[in-house]
Parts: structure tokens; C-alpha cells; sequence
DNA sequence: AGCTGATCATAT
DNA sequence: ATATGATCAGCT
């Protein structure tokens, strides 16, 4: 059923291209996988399918989907306009673990190379004939990387210092931290600002919409 | 209308 | 519990 990874990067665009302009249900339809009516009790379902679709490789391991091509895979909620709906989730926060530079850090090994896939997700249109965009293999260009690099030292600088309370999802301007779990009521091991361990939220890095609006306006035709 | 904090599903 | 895939829903 899952083919087998792509070999190339050429090889993987031309996968996605040929998804462009199918709807979520043709989609589904081509692997056998029944679309739901709605994401509400299933929120991750339309990337899971993509990654189904495509052959992605890595699993639910902290690499990049394609692991052997170093690729990203992201699908992008955007409206009538074009414009993302939400924010993106790249991966957890490390609590525990010090510093580290930004060049071996997860935020940076999973958006060094990340292929875009827009879908329609205007509330008005019924989840099977929402619309699967033109795929856009992106890379941070250097201010790009210069503002995600300067938002994930400030961040990981709180995390580390123990002031992890602090932190709220106004911090960063392209990349923040909010909660990531299944309720309010998950807890994981961070560490306070005396160095001592503590139970708190486990959060994730996300994307800003405004950024990822910006990705796509530069590279982006909506069909 | 945009944004933050909360939440849903699955695999290991 | 930790990772992945994300969107929901209420507040400003």
C-alpha cells in the first residue's frame, strides 16, 4: 500500500505535483483510506495522508519525514486567499537537555529543507472536496534563518535558564513555544530556575501564520 | 479576525 | 510518557 521513499528530490515533487488539484477524497481513494467527514477527531489525518501517499520514511522518529533525502514534510491549512490558517508545528521542545547550537538543534534539522503542501481548509468547504495545492520545496533563506536562529536562541537561553513559566506564545517573532499535548493535564520533566527538576507542560515549536504566509506569497501561485 | 492555550489521534 | 500528524475553541 505505502510506496516505497522517493530516491530523489525531483523524484518526490513530481509525486506531489501529480496530487495537486485532487481533492482530499481522490486523494484518500487512491490508497484505500476512508475520508472522514471532518478533522475535529482527527486533526493530523490530512498530513498523515500525505505522508501515506507520498512514502515518507521516518516514522514518528524526531527526523525528517524523508530522512534519506533530509526532507520535511509539511502540509499548510490555507484559506480562500491563500493564506495559512494556522500555525505550524515543527517539534517538541527539549526541557532537560543543554543548550546545544542552533546548527544541531531539531528546529533547524527538520527546516533546512521542507516540502510545502497547501490544502484548502475554508470551513465553507466539506473536508472530501477540500482541494490539495502545488507542492513548494522550500529552504530558509539567510534572514529567514538569521530570524529563526535569533527566536530559538532567545527561547532555549529561557528554557535553559529555568524560566521555562515565563515563556507564553507571544515570545518569537517567527518561531514560538506553546503547550503540546494531549490536555492541560500532561506533564513532562523541565527544569526550574534554581537548576532543580520540575513537572511542566510539555511544549512544541511552531510557526508562526505570518511566516509561513510570507514562504508561500514568495514562491506560491494559488491554481 | 488573529492569536494563544488546549486538545484529538496514532505509533513506539 | 515521548515522539509524530495537526486543528480546535475561546479570548482579546
Amino acid at each position: 500500500m505505502r510506496p516505497a521513499p522517493p530516491g530523489t528530490e525531483r523524484e518526490l515533487l513530481e509525486r506531489a505535483v501529480a496530487l495537486a488539484g485532487l481533492t482530499l477524497q481522490q486523494v484518500a481513494g487512491r490508497i484505500g483510506w476512508p475520508c472522514p467527514p471532518d478533522l475535529r477527531r482527527n486533526k493530523g489525518w490530512s498530513g498523515q495522508l500525505l505522508e501515506e501517499v507520498l512514502g515518507t520514511d521516518a516514522g514518528s522518529l524526531a527526523e525528517p519525514d524523508f530522512r534519506t533525502l533530509g526532507v520535511e514534510l509539511k502540509s499548510l491549512p490555507v484559506d480562500a486567499r491563500g493564506r495559512p490558517r494556522e500555525s505550524t508545528y515543527v517539534c517538541t521542545v527539549p526541557l532537560e537537555s543543554s543548550a546545544g547550537s542552533w546548527e544541531d538543534s531539531w528546529v533547524f534539522n527538520k527546516l533546512r529543507r521542507v516540502l510545502w503542501i497547501p490544502i484548502e481548509a475554508d470551513p465553507a468547504i466539506p473536508l472530501p472536496r477540500r482541494r490539495v495545492g502545488a507542492p513548494l520545496l522550500w529552504s530558509p533563506d539567510p534572514r529567514q534563518e538569521a530570524l529563526l536562529r535569533r527566536d530559538w536562541e532567545e527561547l532555549m537561553d529561557m528554557v535553559c535558564l529555568g524560566e521555562l513559566e515565563r515563556i507564553t506564545a507571544h515570545h518569537g517573532s517567527v518561531l514560538q513555544i506553546r503547550p503540546k499535548a494531549a490536555d492541560a493535564r500532561a506533564l513532562t520533566w523541565g527544569v526550574d530556575a534554581s537548576g532543580d527538576r520540575v513537572l511542566t507542560t510539555p511544549r512544541g515549536f511552531y510557526l508562526r501564520s505570518r511566516f509561513t504566509a510570507e514562504i508561500l506569497q514568495q514562491h506560491y501561485i494559488i491554481p
